[in-house]
DNA sequence: ATAGTTAGATACCAATCGGTATCTTTGCCC
DNA sequence: GGGCAAAGATACCGATTGGTATCTAACTAT
């Protein structure tokens, strides 16, 4: 057999990263054919329709990122250099090439909005993953002593998250980083405040 | 004459409603007929494309949204109810049936990517009066002793717009107020740490 | 009253949309 | 190496897209 799986692998890349700089609505299965090299035929072989397809490439897209960011706060060990990681990862987002388009998350909520109730509900999804790992990382702190035990969590973890995501909007439309370089070294001061 | 002035506003009403909550590419001219009631040649008789309606939508939405966030700081009289009204305006936000799809500024931001440059232009433009906006604040702060003096006006408006973007993006994609209450509340610590 | 202008309606255009039915090719199994 | 199932290509479908040419109806100026 040609290889499958190679194929669906290679559609649903391609149509992610499309999807994510142009828009889910905006890109259209021939598009994706041009990009991927494979015809109509093919595609619709190995997805149900444009919307299964589109689930499968955010699906990609959140993996990724979120494999990333587990990655690099892996890697430190601190409260402190843990979110270090995080703000480096979203500062360094904009020149890697995996993230063409920006915030898979953002790009999601925001195109999803009413029309695409599937979508949406992955972008939800999204953000509620990503609130349980940065609320994780610092009840981890407080469990180790290193954040102060009365820590609002949910408080906290949604400035984070909206600090952050605000400042790559920002950098992404301005197209330079100082934005995002400003929000980072905000979120540093709350990072300093929340330490013991 | 039949009101061709009348006409072209109710397009372009209709149409910045329908392109702010589906989105640009995804709104079609058929979709702006059906909510005016005009016909597609009535339609092209007022603009010249789909692009030049798009412009004249979005430039009517940030108008409104400049205007009334306008208001509401003129009303107030010291630097920090003035902050406190920008922070109330944005967090009744969604109730407004005036702003159904969510911020203007953010919508445009994030389709426009690189598929749509005009339309990046204008929200570029739209930022920088938003931070031009926010900075104006400051500085007169400053100028009537409320701030203190030393502090960085491009830094911190970037730091509200930020968050206060990134929390309506919550806000919206989670269909409740929470975030936005959240980043409001710690905007106001914010205030706080301004003020001398 | 009528001629001229303009707002808006109607009818069309080629191109593209998402999707499908069918045909050909590929590679594995016996 | 012949049969068979799966992978992918081709050719099509009706609907819709943005856009235009043309026609009609409404108002204005004389």
């Amino acid at each position: 057999m040609r290889d499958a799986e190679a194929t669906k692998n290679t559609i649903i890349r391609e149509s992610a990263d499309l999807f994510n700089t142009q828009g889910y609505k905006a890109t259209s299965i021939s598009d994706i054919t041009r990009a991927t090299g494979y015809t109509k035929g093919a595609i619709y072989r190995h997805f149900e329709s444009k919307q299964d397809l589109e689930q499968h490439a955010l699906r990609r897209l959140s993996k990724i990122m979120f494999e990333e960011i587990s990655v690099s706060i892996k890697q430190a060990k601190t409260f402190k250099t843990k979110f270090e990681a995080v703000f480096s990862f979203f500062e360094n987002y904009m020149d890697e090439p995996r993230y063409k388009g920006g915030c898979p998350l953002m790009n999601a909520a925001v195109e999803s909005d009413d029309s695409n109730p599937v979508l949406r509900q992955q972008a939800f999804n999204m953000l509620a993953q990503l609130r349980a790992s940065v609320a994780k990382l610092i009840e981890n702190g407080i469990k180790n002593k290193q954040v102060r035990p009365d820590a609002d969590v949910h408080y906290y973890s949604t400035i984070f998250i909206a600090t952050l995501e605000g400042g790559i909007m920002m950098s992404k439309l301005e197209r330079n980083k100082d934005a995002i370089r400003h929000t980072n070294e905000h979120l540093r001061k709350l990072v300093d405040e929340l330490s013991v």
